[in-house]
RNA sequence: GCCCUUGUAGUAUAGCCCGGUCUAGAAUUCGGCCCUGUCACGGCUGAGACGCGGGUUCAAAUCCCGCCGAGGGCGCCA
C-alpha cells in the first residue's frame, strides 16, 4: 500500500494550479449532487476542499465519513466559499475505514458529553476544539521550558517510584515493588532539592499521583506538575520565575495560536503583571471586614478563597503563610518566626501553585520533623544530602492541568488531560 | 465519606413537574431514490430510543423503591 505524499494540506495553495498533488487525511464531510461531489479532507495542519465529476464519480464508492484517505489530484480554482482552490480528483484510495455508527460526533455540530468522549478519546481529537486545546497544551509546554531553560535550569526526571511515604499530607497509592512496599510519587519535592547541589537550577514536568477521592473540576488521581527548584534564590526570586513563565505562557499562545483560539472560541487575554501580592495576614483582614473572622494559624476554606477571589480577579500571589501550614522543610521569616517564606499562585479562588523557600540546615530540618510528628529516621537518606554543602534554595510545583483550564476559560481539568484518572475512572 | 442533579435512537435532544393525547416528536447521522458548484447543499423516502429490576395503577417514558451509569458541589487535598 502506498501511503506517501507530495504534501501536507497546508502546504497546498492556489499558485499550485495545475498541479499534480497527493495528500492523505480523513474524510470531514461528504456532499453528493447528482453527477459530482464535494468532499472536505482534513489532515492535522489543515482541511481541503475535493471535488469529484463525471465519470470519477466511481471514486467515491465505499467512501464515507471519517475513513482515512489518499487522495490524487490537480489544483484548481476553486467557487468555494471558504476554499480559493480545491483539489479535483483523479483517484481516492480508502486507507482505512470508519466504521459506522462511531460513538461520538467528531464533526462538532453535536456537541456530545465529556464522558462519551472521553471513551472515545482518541476519536475526539478529530473533533477541532479538542485536538486545539490539546495543540494549545504543547505550546504552553513548549513555552515553559523556552523560559526555563533561558533562565539556566536545567530539565530532569526524578522517579515516580519511591520507597518511603514519609512526606505526609495526602494519601498515595502503593504497589507491590519485587516483594516490597512502595507509591507512586505524589511530588518529586525532595529529589529536585537534592539535586541543587550541583546542578543549582533544576525543573521537571511530569505527572504525580494522589489517592484522594476528590469529586471536583480541578482534582485528578494523576495530574501534571511543573516543579522548579533554584539554589541561591529566595522565595520572592522564583515568585519572580513563575510569575515570567505564567505571562510568557499567555503571550507565546495568545500570538501564535489564533487558530486554535478561533475554534475553542476564546481569546486568551496576557494578564498584567507584577501579579498583585497579598500576605496571608492581609487576608485574614480582607476577610475580616467582609465579616468572616479567621484566626492567626487557620488554614483558608475554598469558601474563603473564593470571597478573595472576587476582590482580587485573576492571577494574585497569597504570601507569607503561617509556618503550622507549611510543610516541614519550609523556611521561616527572619523578622517573624511564626510567619514563612511561603506563597501561593492563586487565580481566583484556585490554587495554581504553592512554593517557598526550604531550610538547607540539616539540624533545623531534623528539629522542624519532630515538631510536625514525622520521624527524622524515615528521612535519612534524603538528610544525609544535607551534610554534603546544601545551597540555600527556593521553589514551587504548579498544575501545569489548572494553568491550561485558566489559560482557555474553562473549569473542568478533563477537558485539558487526555486520558483523565479519577477516582471513577481508569479506562481508557 | 456526605449532599444535589441526571439517565429517551449512533450523537445531541422534546416529552416527565400535572399518568391516558406517545403508535414517543423535531434535528443530525445512516440506507434508498432525484439532483453538475455544494459549502450545516436541497427534495422525496426508509431505518433507528424510554439504563436495569421491582412496585403503585384500569393505565407508567411520566409516580415510588432498589441497583447500575453519568454530571456537579462539599469534605479531603505539604
Amino acid at each position: 500500500m502506498d501511503i506517501s505524499r507530495t504534501h501536507l494540506i497546508e502546504e497546498l495553495n492556489s499558485s499550485m494550479e495545475g498541479k499534480d498533488v497527493i495528500f492523505g487525511g480523513w474524510v470531514v464531510d461528504l456532499r453528493k449532487l447528482g453527477k459530482m461531489a464535494f468532499l472536505t479532507v482534513r489532515d492535522v495542519t489543515g482541511m481541503c476542499q475535493v471535488i469529484v465529476k463525471g465519470d470519477s464519480m466511481s471514486l467515491l464508492e465505499g467512501l464515507n465519513r471519517q475513513s482515512v484517505v489518499r487522495v490524487l489530484g490537480k489544483i484548481q480554482a476553486s467557487k468555494a466559499k471558504d476554499f480559493d482552490f480545491e483539489v479535483s480528483a483523479t483517484e481516492i484510495q480508502v486507507l482505512a475505514k470508519a466504521e459506522y455508527p462511531l460513538p461520538i460526533d467528531p464533526i462538532g455540530r453535536l456537541e456530545s458529553d465529556i464522558d462519551n468522549r472521553l471513551n472515545s478519546r482518541a476519536l475526539d481529537m478529530r473533533n477541532q476544539k479538542t485536538a486545539s486545546i490539546f495543540k494549545l497544551r504543547s505550546k504552553v509546554l513548549a513555552s515553559i521550558r523556552e523560559t526555563l531553560i533561558k533562565r539556566k535550569f536545567i530539565e530532569i526526571n526524578t522517579p515516580k517510584i519511591i520507597g518511603s511515604a514519609s512526606e505526609g499530607g495526602s494519601d498515595l497509592f502503593d504497589l507491590d515493588y519485587f516483594g516490597q512496599k512502595a507509591y507512586l510519587a505524589q511530588s518529586p519535592q525532595l529529589y529536585k532539592e537534592q539535586m541543587t547541589i550541583g546542578l543549582e537550577r533544576v525543573f521537571e514536568i511530569s505527572s504525580f499521583y494522589r489517592a484522594e477521592k476528590s469529586h471536583t473540576g480541578r482534582h485528578l488521581s494523576e495530574f501534571t506538575s511543573v516543579d522548579i527548584e533554584a539554589a541561591m534564590m529566595d522565595y520572592t526570586d522564583v515568585m519572580d520565575v513563575l510569575e515570567s513563565i505564567v505571562v510568557d505562557v499567555f503571550k507565546n499562545t495568545s500570538e501564535n495560536c489564533k487558530t486554535e483560539q478561533h475554534e475553542i472560541g476564546y481569546e486568551i487575554k496576557v494578564p498584567n503583571s507584577p501579579f498583585e501580592r497579598v500576605t496571608y495576614t492581609q487576608a485574614l483582614e480582607e476577610l475580616s471586614s467582609m465579616d468572616i473572622k479567621i484566626e492567626f494559624g487557620e488554614d483558608l476554606q475554598d469558601s474563603h478563597l473564593r470571597r478573595l477571589g472576587e476582590k482580587h480577579p485573576g492571577f494574585f500571589f497569597l504570601t507569607d503563610w503561617p509556618m503550622k501550614l507549611k510543610p516541614f522543610y519550609i523556611h521561616e521569616k527572619d523578622d517573624d518566626p511564626t510567619l514563612s517564606r511561603s506563597f501561593d499562585l492563586q487565580y481566583g479562588y484556585l490554587e495554581l501553585s504553592s512554593g517557598g523557600r526550604r531550610l538547607h540546615d540539616p539540624e533545623q530540618l531534623r528539629s522542624r520533623l519532630k515538631e510536625q510528628d514525622l520521624d527524622p529516621s524515615g528521612f535519612e537518606e534524603h538528610l544525609k544530602t544535607f551534610g554534603w554543602g546544601m545551597p540555600p534554595h527556593s521553589g514551587w510545583g504548579m498544575g501545569l492541568d489548572r494553568l491550561m483550564t485558566v489559560l482557555i476559560g474553562i473549569d473542568n481539568v478533563r477537558e485539558v488531560v487526555l486520558y483523565p484518572r479519577d477516582p471513577d475512572r481508569l479506562k481508557p
